[in-house]
DNA sequence: GGATATTAGTTGATTTTGTAACTAACAAGC
DNA sequence: GCTTGTTAGTTACAAAATCAACTAATATCC
């Protein structure tokens, strides 16, 4: 049994963690949107696209947890700016593999790019361990 | 210098931080939502003025990181359900002081209890040093 | 094979958030 | 004292997220 210890709003875990969300949220926000233009929903599918290679909507949603309207509008989105193509799958028509177009492709890569700088960025200030330890952690949390 | 890692999307900090928030957001809130029908900002406002005591609007701005309309219309919102009153400050009528009811600093009460809970029970499948690295850490990318 | 249920994805209505402009009170400079 | 600037908080409008209803394709059961 642990010991039942008194409340810490600003330990709250799903106080913290939101903190800490928002905070690096925004701040990596201004480094797309700058560059894009784009959505946290629009960068959140295009890494996926990217870094998993061609998937379906579905695949998507189940992998980000993202709800299936948010990514729907999203890769309306990126279609849009000709980032991504859409291609019917044949035994199966209601789904269509998504797959990035060599300007979305080259977006991905740009933008990796600014992610890893930022992410180092923000692991400045934390050592190796407990770099690894939050995010172990958070991997846990966020049941994935 | 630190060794340039190569890109992994599920440890990418913004994403992940917002994974794990996002889930454990969503799990308090049916926590709170059924037995309050509260916003997150609602439940926000409600445990700053617990836990802290009696703060302007500006305050709990400032402590929370906030927007100033998300706390303005979070305690209308406390205020019509009278869970907190306002109490104008004489020598300076621009702000007022928010005071929980009676009513109010029960539900917080109660809901201090269920949020005890719950993070206790998050960091059931985490370690003694685990957490409190986790809870560190997070709080130095949240700046607090 | 045909009725019923599921699944992929989209669209529209509602709710919530974010942005900007606003009111009211105070402060500073002159 | 009066102009100019700043601060606390609200309100109006635009952007985005959520929720429910929808279409179209497939799967299941008899």
């Amino acid at each position: 049994m642990t010991e039942k210890s008194t409340f810490d709003l600003m330990l709250f875990l799903p106080y913290l963690l939101n903190q800490a969300a928002e905070e690096s949220s925004i701040a990596f926000q201004r480094l797309y949107k700058d560059r894009y233009g784009m959505l946290r929903t629009e960068w959140r599918v295009l890494f996926h696209l990217g870094y998993y290679g061609d998937k379906t909507a579905r695949e998507i949603c189940d992998m980000s947890k993202m709800h299936k309207t948010k990514v729907s509008r999203a890769v309306a989105a990126l279609e849009k700016r000709r980032f991504l193509v859409r291609e019917r799958v044949e035994t199966d028509r209601r789904s269509e593999i998504l797959r990035l177009t060599k300007v979305g492709n080259s977006a991905y890569l740009d933008l990796r790019e600014v992610a890893q700088d930022y992410d180092n960025n923000l692991s400045a200030n934390l050592s190796e361990e407990e770099s690894q330890v939050l995010r172990s952690a958070l991997l846990k949390i966020a049941k994935l």
